[in-house]
DNA sequence: CAACTGTCCGGAAACGTTTACGGTCATCGA
DNA sequence: TCGATGACCGTAAACGTTTCCGGACAGTTG
């Protein structure tokens, strides 16, 4: 069922029929109604690629998915929670939402410009933004509607959505300076990711505020899975001068952080004060209970679909100032953060 | 930059460059060579809805995330690990991974149809199979290429994978009973997946072997995650004979149930015998261990690709018989099984 | 040498939709 | 009453690609 055929069982022209479809002037009332009810009686939908073809609209919104700099991301639970959040505020504008996964060995960049040229979607949700990342200076120059989760190092203004890492990384800090710890390990996403070096600068600008020397030693850049989560905490932790409390940056890395330390006769929250990013199923599977932050990802899902949609074409308001906002996460106090800053 | 200019570039026609792009005969070596070469360089990436309103096909496969039904995969990791090996696999063939999302409200059924008859993908991935499912009947009535993730009831032939539901709650109960269990809780999908109905067989099958009767304030149907699995545990427990051990079909349930069965002043593993389904990090995150069932993601996205690919026209062989997997799942034992059955 | 065969390429018609542009009425104000 | 103004609808040209068809030419065969 085509077009033309339900032109023809109307009796109308299929301009008038595509008009009357999409809401646009030049069609009566009365026979957008009928149009309108044809449609649906005869299970008419329109191709998509036809009208992309001829409008330059797919109505489509992809959420990009590297996978590549990012492993941590493959048991993580963030991903599947916020894009429920997402695809709901979409649907508001009658808007889909794909997520699309680069191809293996595929880098960022190719991904996002082989499926700009073939035309895949109307905007993009980037997400795992680097400090340089080519791909928003890409986006830019093209002109395409975007918004990333997750600033960058560029000057170039863009619509944004971030965790408040500098707030995450300071009140977690103070929690700790304040029970006396003064050689806190920090477990950071790699060193390309932005985030991190976001979470290293409020990692020691807490330092500085509360009197202690930077320790390079103790701040571990890389994967913040659970294996590694387990590997660098037994690094951490086999340190001369061992650290007496870790801040984790990852979704699972605390639940391979307290399997080293058991495996080394350290109970977390008793021998090692331990600090983690959100509050997620398998933290909270954790015994002692994790001291982390809690965050609404249908909201934050819901956010950034609005942000996406201001920047689409027929939203956009060059008036209006971007989308550019910084999301609190809430410290949630349990158990693990409470051990005392005994030396080893 | 389209096949138009590219042509022009080059001092050829349009056909012809099409036809060297794609790798068709009539076109000399030559000539190809010096097309490609050209198209390389100018970077030209064909317009995908001009080709796929031509050509028909799109290059995408679908894969269909309904979140209706089974908010158990929202805070899931097996969703995000499976895609990976479905796109590795997909790459193979030159084919895109595209998750979709249903919108709010939008049932699994209005949701294939819409992008059916919109043509947005070449074939489909359908997960959370229920017991009835008009999915599977829609996409074969209208020779639509599509594996399934999970078996359903119906008589039809079609392809599909699926865990070994039957051999994982066999060896559980075996577990169990030999143990000395006699009244096993179980908490299984809601009734509408195919799993569920799967899985209480199994359980019933493996009572009768081990000569016990059947109760069904033991079973309880329902979502699968964390919540849940707190809230039905407690359920269960308040039994007026409760059950001594615990059979946990779903990703995140034991994390709940752990937590439940501690607020009761019971210890898993030494109170009560508890056996969940995946070894994923929430699971692993519990102590004591929980005995439960490995697989690798990995290679069960590259088999649901593999089928895929298999459907699809220009490989479809209609004399091959269809891909229909049952995929084991390793025990892996560990301590939470070992509690022996001592009454309440 | 004629007829045939095959290789390689250009021309042009689709695919299904949107949308600019005219055209036909009826209505309205002067 | 007549031109002007809208309201409404049909026509046709795009959008970018694939693919069928036929033509030109060279090589091969009888």
């Amino acid at each position: 069922m085509d077009i033309r055929e339900l032109a023809r069982h109307l009796g109308l022209s299929i301009g008038t029929v595509s008009r009357a479809l999409n809401g646009r002037k030049d069609v009566s009332p009365a026979t957008r109604k009928r149009v309108i009810d044809a449609a649906k009686t005869h299970g008419y939908i329109p191709n998509q690629s036809g009208r992309t073809l001829r409008s330059g609209r797919t109505g489509t919104i992809g959420f990009m998915l590297t996978l590549e700099h990012d492993s941590a991301m493959h048991g993580d639970p963030f991903f599947m929670a916020l894009l429920e959040g997402v695809q709901n505020g979409l649907s508001e504008h009658d808007l889909d939402l794909a997520v699309l996964l680069a191809r293996k060995g595929e880098d960022g960049l190719t991904f996002l410009r082989r499926h700009v040229s073939r035309g895949t979607v109307d905007g993009w949700v980037l997400s795992g933004t680097q400090h340089e990342d080519a791909r928003i200076a890409f986006l830019l120059d093209r002109a395409i509607p975007f918004v990333a989760l997750g600033r960058t190092a560029t000057a170039r203004d863009y619509a944004w959505i971030d965790l408040d890492f500098e707030g995450l990384v300071a009140e977690s800090m103070r929690l700790l300076t304040d029970a006396g710890h003064r050689r806190i390990g920090l477990v950071a996403p790699p060193a390309t990711i932005n985030n991190s070096q976001i979470v290293v600068q409020a990692y020691r600008a807490a330092l500085e505020r509360a009197g202690i020397a930077f320790a390079p030693a103790l701040v571990h850049h890389g994967e913040t899975d659970e294996s590694d989560g387990e590997a660098t905490a037994s690094e951490l932790m086999a340190l001369p001068e061992r650290p007496t409390a870790l801040l984790l940056m990852g979704e699972t890395a605390p639940v391979g952080a307290y399997r080293a330390l058991r495996r080394m006769g350290l109970e977390p929250g008793r021998d090692v004060a331990v600090i983690g990013l959100r509050d997620n199923p398998a933290c909270r599977a954790l015994s002692p209970d994790l001291t982390c932050f809690s965050l609404d990802l249908d909201d934050l899902g819901l956010a950034l679909a609005r942000g996406m949609v201001a920047m689409l074409p027929g939203q956009y308001d060059a008036t209006k100032p971007l989308v550019q906002q910084l999301w609190t996460m809430k410290l949630r106090l349990r158990q693990s953060h409470l051990a005392p800053p005994r030396v080893g």
